[in-house]
DNA sequence: GTGTGTGAAGGGTTTCACAGCA
DNA sequence: TGCTGTGAAACCCTTCACACAC
């Protein structure tokens, strides 16, 4: 398999939610002008992050919406009913339990963690808070997926080791701190501090 | 002033963080290397990204973390007390009020605003949650800098375009659609569903 | 000796521009 | 004619490697 980029795979990301809305508006054709336009890029960058995973389109035409959505989400692998633990019982998880776009493309949050005894037990959207110690039991032999880790920055780096070390492959962080993680375990970072401090620095600068 | 890339400036709030890690650690003194190694990049990049800005460092010694600190601080215009309007009082919203990070970075959270009378007038964090129809008058004349879009999907073109109309200049947009603003607004995106979905075509590709 | 600062090289991503097909 | 698919060119970012300062 060749190696597409980060960008790349944000954007079929982009373009899938793009070509959910316009079929829900009941367009069946879209060209790689309109889909730019939409997302606020190129025509040319569509045509080539799509070009990476095959021929999609017709020429002279477009792009068949419903198909083309079909395809990204055959790409990405939003096709597969991936199972998802949030770790951490804090305002950022218990937001994430109801995120309503995750249930939406086929990520179903089965667990929720945390080391608190006040919150172990609670009750959150239907799911019992359960002890991370029983990481293990809970979410090994592939029972889950995806974790999402939702813990005090002081505490990310030690949780995310319990993680990797239940066998889960792929975390997405919410903690202000850069994780290490074996090779085969992939971390995307959701950092709204360095979004907002970005925003600071052209406010500061412009 | 030249052009700084996007990349050098969410690096540095990287190390903006790590430093301040550092310190709390009673750390005076950190090599490029050992920069580099916290945030598991390489320390040509680090230098390069300082190098943008200035001679921060010592050669033969390396930073004092505490003056690269302020120095990166200045940079990315933490100095400054940005005021800060929350734009819908769901789920994110609530949890963002309550985001720690903010305030230890001199965001300061001034404004809750939502169009549901329902959560208009309740109190969250000691603000109260006030009428959106009242932007204009609550955050106009450079009372507010930075806006937070936590409004759902179908309605955020629609804020995004009050909050322009407003002259707030910033937004950090947590609704999963690309915003279309003008040129002088600065928009960056907080979008978990690309950053999950980006975790699954790992998981489904490799 | 040690580690920074930086021009030059290298690698990767975006844009261009057009051949080719509906 | 209209729009895709794609090599080639342009651009940008990262890495290399070393002179230089402490």
């Amino acid at each position: 398999m060749k190696k597409i980029s980060e960008s790349t795979i944000r954007r079929l990301s982009r373009y899938y939610r793009s070509l959910e809305h316009l079929i829900s508006k009941g367009t069946e054709t879209v060209s790689s002008d309109q889909l730019a336009e939409i997302d606020g890029i190129t025509s040319a960058q569509v045509r080539k992050d799509l070009s990476f995973f095959g021929t999609f389109g017709t020429r002279g035409l477009g792009y068949n919406t419903k198909t083309l959505k079909n395809q990204i989400g055959e790409i990405l692998g939003l096709n597969k009913p991936w199972r998802v633990v949030i770790v951490g019982a804090g305002n950022i998880g218990r937001a994430l339990v109801n995120y309503e776009e995750f249930e939406k493309q086929g990520f179903r949050v089965c667990l929720i963690l945390d080391t608190d005894p006040e919150k172990i037990g609670n009750n959150i959207h239907g799911l019992k808070v359960q002890d991370i110690k029983q990481i293990d039991e809970l979410t090994g032999k592939g029972k889950t997926d995806i974790a999402v880790l939702a813990v005090p920055a002081h505490a990310a780096q030690r949780v995310a080791d319990m993680i990797v070390n239940a066998g889960i492959r792929a975390i997405l962080n919410f903690a202000p701190v850069s994780l290490k993680v074996p090779d085969h375990v992939q971390v995307k970072n959701e950092n709204t501090a360095i979004e907002i401090e970005a925003l600071s620095y052209y406010l500061a600068n412009s």
